[in-house]
RNA sequence: GCCCGGGUGGUGAAAUUGGUAGACACAAGGGAUUUAAAAUCCCUCGUUCGUAAGGACGUGCCGGUUCAAGUCCGGCCCCGGGCACCA
């Protein structure tokens, strides 16, 4: 009887030594096979896999093996997103070097993914943190760099001045520096660019190639690239100042441009430092705005503030002398760092003239009114209309002004039209240690230069000490130093942005192992594009975003042929859970684990008091948060393998929502995902007792047995679109739990009966084999096969078992349900009405009534209309 | 603040093109089996009125379109993601 057990942990390793040893999931080419590219986004190794990763990569194994049981040659590979900000904190918390702290990460968690039973094609695996992966990343860059796509810029950083050190946006924490505890300033330092806005154009026109991406993410990648068209507009000053005598502004509303009775620029702008020189209120508020911190969110959700420069400019069209302010919410590194005011139109410019007392004019009228003039006592008109007050242009609409207004600057050399994005060019340095190292080298005379191909890769020192406050490649004054044609040079010390290694490791996996270039070519067109792609929503901009600009850049520099990096998408729904926090004297917050709080809950479900367990004191409740390292959240899925195996785990993570959908994690459930895997178990057992079968005769089956290949073979259609077409994992297993059900409730007394059973089984272990593979090889071999259940063609669906010979119809009487009826699947419109109108339960309703109209959808419902 | 999602029983959810709201599960309650427990099997399970048949109400809130609205339209509320240096 032991044997007869559901033993997961003995079956798992069993089945995934077997994998391993027959290289199941290692792929190559194949001219006889369509090919199946499924990656999934690649992990950062912070410890240990958390909930989400879970999800992810069973989604990815899923789509893998149900697309192997279609016939394709599947290429599914898994890497490590090694670089950084976390490993340098864990390094200096653990005293270690961020490079050990990674490489023991990833041992760990590799070992967990091949514990999951994932098809992997583990000889393409590939960490970034590596210098055969980071030295091409160097090379395509200097690439970039001779093509004239990079350049050199200041920009602003969050500046901590205790540490002395740049801040990530996660390291501001309520203005203030998170370890020296000093109120940040912002601070301009050169960095290097990448010119993506060169391809903003075509970054928002190929979306449209894009169908196999849900139109969420299209749509935020359309606003964040943000084309607009407009007007570039030149004020002079009344009176230049330090050689300054003009600045331009963009605007998308022209029409009002005789509206305009302010100009703003932005605190660091040029001429709001001149005038500082001379004005000493001004150079205050010049330096209490280096006070916020340089998020957007944060620009915009702050106290809009201002100050009179002292100088003017002159209006282009009227002539008249306007004021400029500086203002906190114009950023110098948007656009030109200026912008014209129309308080009567524009939302933010009127409360901010009505805060300083700034002129209010309105020169748009709504076009329905017959009074021209709008009250603005309350609020700006925004919407279009037609102009007054504008002189020459009064009476146009807001459209013919745009065109008649840009004219008029264009003659008189004072503008021009202009499209715009709100795209801006990628800033790629970080001022850190554990990144790659930018390949460029800084002269004497003050020039840049690429590091020379022949000295290519700069490696990253892995053996080093960190000590929290200064990269340790920046510390050490002769790591930097070097030659250049015979002249002393200095390294680049700063590190690139670690979306860098994320934006092409979906092409290097194609040839991860290729030491002589960076892509081969054969290898990059045979599997390229990506035909799914499986990652979280949270990545749905700037992950996507760079990694499809990196294609083009990879395309024009010709290593690949497409142009789009990613066929089709599904961005998983990320993984919450509850987040609790306690804040220290300094504000610093400290994260605990859920699983160490209690909680208690309101009738809503919103936590109301949480205590810690270990001391029973309060803790605060942070919201239910993605899973993350930073608040501590994520659930470690360890447990629920040891206790449960791989196919629970798998099953119930896929069963528990649709993958688009925000998922709470709460780990009731488990138990009965892991019940149906043991009713599955048993009821093939069970049929081993007597297998005694013979070749189905179709025309001679009893309508039980009609009925039971009928269920059979809905659910093989249903899987089939559900896993297919339609990615709803959980509504497939629902499916099949549905047919478990009814094939257990099956006689099984006639070879009959139990040839309909056997079918019903290995309908079943062919569907259920991307989800829960180890219990469904196990039993494929039980059974009697001998073939390799991993490529076995899916089930298809017999046609003859789908007819039905009735049909349920639903009677309502004024859109109310009043009565169900059988009918024959051949019964006529107008018999099917009769009877509806007809029904026991429908005449009261009707009675006393006129029968107006009867609606009928063929097979599924009739509506009868009475008053 | 701006952009993108979401809100359905005690809980996770289903309803695919506007056509039976709550499939499939979890939890709970009752029963069978067992010396006992576990496991397993059976039944009940949106609220409410009713002995029952059946009725009324019900998909965050308010309003609209339609023979028919969870689904479409308008306005709000709440929750989550992103906002360019977390990945």
């Amino acid at each position: 009887m032991a044997e007869n057990q559901y033993d997961p942990q003995k079956i798992e390793s069993k089945v995934q030594a077997h994998w391993e040893e027959n290289k199941i999931f290692t792929a190559v080419q194949d001219a006889n096979k369509e090919k199946f590219y499924c990656l999934s986004m690649f992990p950062y190794p912070s410890g240990r896999l958390h909930m989400g990763h879970v999800r992810n990569y069973t989604i990815g194994d899923v789509i893998s093996r149900f697309q192997r049981m279609q016939g394709k040659n599947v290429l599914q590979p898994m890497g490590w997103d090694a670089f950084g900000l976390p490993a340098e904190n864990a390094a200096i918390n653990n005293n270690t070097a961020p490079a050990k702290w990674t490489y023991s990460n990833i041992e760990y968690m590799k070992h967990q993914l091949k514990s999951l039973g994932f098809g992997y094609d583990w000889q393409r695996e590939l960490a970034t943190c590596k210098q055969d992966y980071y030295r091409w990343e160097q090379w395509f860059f200097t690439r970039l760099y001779q093509k004239g796509m990079v350049y050199k810029k200041n920009a602003t950083v969050n500046w901590d001045p205790v540490d002395h050190t740049v801040l990530a946006n996660e390291q501001v924490i309520d203005g203030r520096g998170w370890r020296s505890g000093a109120l940040v300033e912002q601070k301009e330092i050169p960095q290097w660019f990448i010119k993506i806005t060169d391809y903003a154009e075509e970054l928002l026109a190929d979306l449209e190639q894009l169908s196999e991406w849900p139109e969420q993410v299209k749509t935020m990648q359309k606003n964040w690239i943000g084309r607009s068209e407009g007007v570039e507009i030149t004020f002079k000053l009344a009176q230049a100042i330090a050689n300054i005598d003009h600045f331009d502004v963009y605007t998308t509303r022209p029409d009002t441009l005789l509206g305009v009775t302010y100009v703003a620029v932005a605190a660091t702008h040029p001429l709001a430092i001149e005038a500082a020189h001379t004005n000493g209120e001004l150079a205050a508020f010049i330096e209490e705005c280096k006070n916020t911190k340089v998020a957007e969110a944060d620009m915009a959700t702050m106290d809009k503030k201002g100050c009179a420069t002292g100088l003017y400019a002159i209006h282009p069209i009227s002539g008249n002398k306007v004021p400029i302010w500086a203002a906190n919410f114009v950023l110098m590194d948007y656009g030109s760092g200026a912008v014209m005011a129309v308080p009567g139109h524009d939302q933010r410019d009127y409360e901010f003239a009505t805060k300083y007392k700034l002129n209010i004019v309105q020169v748009i009228a709504p076009t329905e009114s017959s009074d021209e003039i709008c009250d603005l006592s309350q609020a700006a008109f925004t919407e279009k209309g037609l102009l007054v007050n504008s002189g020459q242009f009064n009476g146009l609409t807001s459209e013919q002004a745009f065109d008649q207004i840009a004219k008029e600057l264009e003659t008189q050399g004072k503008g021009s039209r202009k499209v715009n994005y709100r795209l801006r060019d990628w800033g790629v340095s970080r001022q850190r240690y554990w990144g790659t190292p930018i390949p460029m080298l800084n002269l004497k005379n003050g020039e840049s230069v690429p590091v020379p191909e022949d000295q290519l890769p700069v490696v990253l020192p892995e053996d080093v000490v960190m000590n929290g406050v200064i990269s340790p490649i920046k510390a050490d004054p002769q790591w930097a130093e070097t030659e250049y044609e015979g002249l002393p040079a200095l390294r680049e010390t700063d590190t690139f942005d670690t979306f860098m290694e994320s934006s092409w490791y979906y092409a290097r996996y194609t040839c991860a192992q290729n030491d002589s270039a960076m892509l081969d070519p054969t290898e990059a067109n045979y599997w390229l594009p990506v035909d799914q792609y499986v990652g979280g929503i949270e990545h749905a901009i700037l992950h996507l975003l760079y990694s499809r600009f990196f294609h083009k850049l990879l395309r024009d520099e010709g290593l690949v042929e497409s142009s789009e990096p990613y066929k089709q998408l599904l961005c998983q729904g990320m993984v919450l859970a509850d987040s609790f926090y306690r804040e220290d004297d300094k504000g610093k917050k400290q994260w605990y684990s859920p699983a160490d709080v209690e909680t208690e809950k309101d009738d809503k479900g919103r936590v109301i008091k949480a205590t810690l367990k270990s001391d029973g004191q309060a803790v605060e409740f942070g919201g239910m948060t993605k899973m993350s390292k930073s608040k501590n959240n994520g659930i470690d899925p360890q447990q629920v393998i040891d206790v449960y195996g791989a196919d629970t785990i798998r099953l119930f993570t896929m069963f528990a929502a649709p993958p688009e959908q925000t998922l709470e994690w709460i780990d009731s459930g488990v138990e009965g995902a892991n019940r149906f895997l043991r009713r599955f178990w048993k009821l093939v057992q069970d049929h081993l007792e007597n297998d005694d079968t013979a070749a189905l005769q179709k025309d001679s089956l009893t309508n039980e047995q009609k009925t039971l290949r009928r269920h059979i073979h809905k659910t093989i259609e249903k899987v089939s679109d559900d896993l297919g077409r339609r990615q709803t994992f959980n509504t497939a297993i629902a499916a099949i739990m549905e047919l478990l059900n009814h094939l257990q409730k099956a006689s099984h007394e006639t070879v009959q009966d139990r040839t309909i059973l056997r079918e019903g089984i290995e309908a079943m272990i062919l569907m259920l084999n991307p989800i829960t593979p180890h219990i469904c090889h196990e039993l494929w071999g039980q059974i009697g096969h001998s073939s390799e259940l991993a490529f076995a063609p899916w089930p298809s669906v017999d046609t003859d078992a789908l007819v039905e010979d009735e049909k349920l119809i639903i009677v309502q009487v004024n859109g109310k349900v009043r009565a169900k009826m059988t009918v024959a699947a051949d019964t006529d419109d107008a018999q099917v009405k009769e009877l509806a109108v007809n029904q026991p339960n429908v005449l009261p309703f009707t009675e006393g009534k006129t029968v107006r109209k009867v609606i009928y959808v063929p097979g599924k419902l009739v509506n009868i209309v009475a008053n």
